[in-house]
RNA sequence: CGCGGGGUGGAGCAGUCCGGUAGCUCGUCAGGCUCAUAACCUGAAGGUCGUAGGUUCAAAUCCUACCCCCGCAACCA
């Protein structure tokens, strides 16, 4: 299926830490994770497309303990509302990695032993404020003290005085070799601000990391001493490499998958896979991947998502409200990929209505009821193109690469907007050329109109499937296209003429207020 | 002097790096069409590009100062 000369294609999302419940910023990285793994399987490519869960921790030990079971069952049960979101997002994803499995267990421990051997690893102890909500130390300067002498992270979260054994990453050796990579690849930290950040960051100075605990057990264990568990950072990124097979790097899926093409984050753990992580696999005499890309949040009405101010969106809700192939294409389309953008229902009606219902929804369904009509139902045969025909078939047919480029920078939102100047043209078009009045005077000119329109209607639906694959995949249904005829490739060849075509029916209805009291 | 993002027609944004007729979407108004999901197409109105200086033949775009808004102190992509 794959063509031999296309290259493999790796992307992966975060793995999400288990204790949170999904909302919709969960969804949109995933999302944008599966338009991307979408387009290049459409593509030829041949794709691997990781999620999963970050299930260790003292925070999965300790709210285990306060529901009365053991953490597996505690985290077997948690896990399973991200399986549910991917389920009800329509994702594509090919694994979903948990952190407890034990090929993950296995692999934290070979990339522990390589580190250790390369003698990036070494025993120290580590002293200071801890607060196991963040499951992170603070600096003594940054912490508040409440009335009754309690003491705060900077975050709120209560924080108590930790002295441990610890093991450390030589993080601080790695300063160089990190700017050069950031350097040599300019690309490798996506959008371009982020990257100035990041290498800002490690321009004022690297500290050794510290990589383990002794003060719970629920973590991978230390290699030779069991008294230590991994800290986070090590057993959640390295699940990017056991899921291709790590710790076998001559297996056949590692060496065709890594390095990743793509890490997609959030912002806000940029660092960790910017930094921390290619430090641990270029230490461990690995490969770091190919990109890193922080996108930006979405903000709902311009204010941050958050529990307190009771304003979270969850994509389940979205979805039962507006419809599923709406809220990917919405989310993808309204907001610049990579900055913050604000979301409401206001924007998302506009979207829905206009862009789908109106534009191209409406076309879809105008070019295929004159067909159904006016040429027995079926693809009619078309005569000699016009240079107006022919512009517009071209441009329809150079959309593919367009979107190529812009698939390539993550720049979901330009790829929609080329998309759609496509929907606008072929629109014009219907109206300059008038195929209902041409119905009388000419006949043959009509079929010719139609079947042009018919075969750009195609190529929208064949090229925005990875957005959209639901509603996309009925419009398909109503241009009688073969299941294996839905591929990129598939539009080199013409739309065959004669084919019988159903009855059409809309796929993007107008999105109509409840009532006016809203 | 905390850090960062931003202030462009009614709304939301692009343009600012590499100065040269101010652009897009939505909304408003007028017209056209009638195939289509009261959808589509055409045209128009509407902006001294936060303020004040400066550089320049020319500044939204470069320089200086200032004003205002939003994040960073909240779980979280």
């Amino acid at each position: 299926m794959a063509g031999p000369s296309k290259s493999p294609y790796y992307v992966t999302t975060p793995i999400y830490y288990v204790n949170d419940v999904p909302h919709i910023g969960h969804a949109y990285t995933t999302l944008a994770c599966d338009v991307l793994a979408r387009f290049m399987r459409l593509d030829g490519h041949q794709v691997h497309f990781l999620t999963g869960t970050d299930e260790h921790g003292q925070k999965n030990e300790k709210a285990a303990q306060a529901a009365g079971v053991d953490p597996q069952t505690f985290v077997d049960g948690v896990s399973q509302n991200f399986r549910n979101l991917a389920a009800a997002m329509n994702y594509s994803n090919d694994d979903f990695i948990r952190t407890t499995e034990p090929r993950h267990i296995k692999s934290c421990q070979e990339i522990w032993r390589r580190l250790k051997a390369n003698d990036q690893i070494y025993l120290g102890s580590y002293s200071g404020w801890y607060a196991v909500r963040d499951e992170a130390y603070y600096g003594e300067d940054e912490l508040t003290t409440d009335e009754d002498g309690t003491k705060r992270a900077p975050s709120g979260a209560e924080v108590e005085w930790v002295e441990e054994p610890s093991y450390f990453f030589k993080l601080s050796e790695w300063q160089d070799r990190l700017l050069e990579l950031y350097e040599t690849r300019p690309d490798f930290i996506l959008p371009e601000t982020r990257r100035n950040e990041m290498a800002s960051f490690v321009k004022s100075g690297l500290r050794d990391l510290s990589i383990s605990r002794t003060t719970f057990k629920w973590g991978v264990p230390v290699p030779d001493d069991p008294d230590h568990v991994m800290y986070v950072w090590i057993d959640a990124l390295t699940n990017y490499i056991t899921a291709v097979g790590f710790p076998d790097d001559s297996c056949e899926s590692y060496q065709r998958y890594w390095p990743a093409d793509l890490h997609m984050v959030g912002k806000d753990i940029l660092r960790f896979h910017t930094v921390y992580w290619p430090a641990f696999l270029m230490g461990a005499g690995l490969e770091p991947p190919k990109r890193v890309f922080g996108h930006g949040w979405l903000l709902n009405r311009g204010e941050k998502m958050s529990k307190s101010l009771g304003n979270v969106m969850r994509a389940e809700d979205l979805v039962a409200r507006y419809g599923l192939d709406q809220v990917r294409y919405y989310l993808l389309r309204e907001v610049p990929f990579g900055a913050d953008g604000y979301i409401s229902h206001e924007t998302m009606v506009g979207r829905i209505n206009s862009d789908l219902a109106n534009d191209f929804g409406n076309l879809a369904q105008r070019v295929l009821s004159m067909v159904h009509k006016n040429c027995a139902a079926q693809v009619p045969e078309p005569g000699p193109f016009t240079e107006a025909d022919q512009a517009l078939l071209d441009q329809a047919g150079g959309l593919l690469d367009v979107l190529r480029g812009h698939y390539r920078e993550q720049a979901f939102h330009k790829a929609l907007e080329a998309t759609w100047e496509v929907v606008s043209a072929a629109n014009r078009y219907v109206d300059d050329q008038a195929p209902w009045a041409l119905r009388k005077q000419d006949p043959a000119r009509m079929a010719t109109v139609l079947y042009v329109l018919a075969s750009v209607v195609r190529s929208l639906a064949v090229l925005t499937q990875p957005v959209m694959p639901g509603a996309i995949g009925r419009l398909m249904d109503q241009l009688a296209m073969p299941d294996d005829a839905r591929d990129f490739a598939a539009l080199d060849t013409p739309l065959a003429a004669g084919t019988p075509l159903p009855k059409p029916q809309g796929v993007f209805p107008r999105f109509q207020e409840e009532d006016a009291a809203e």
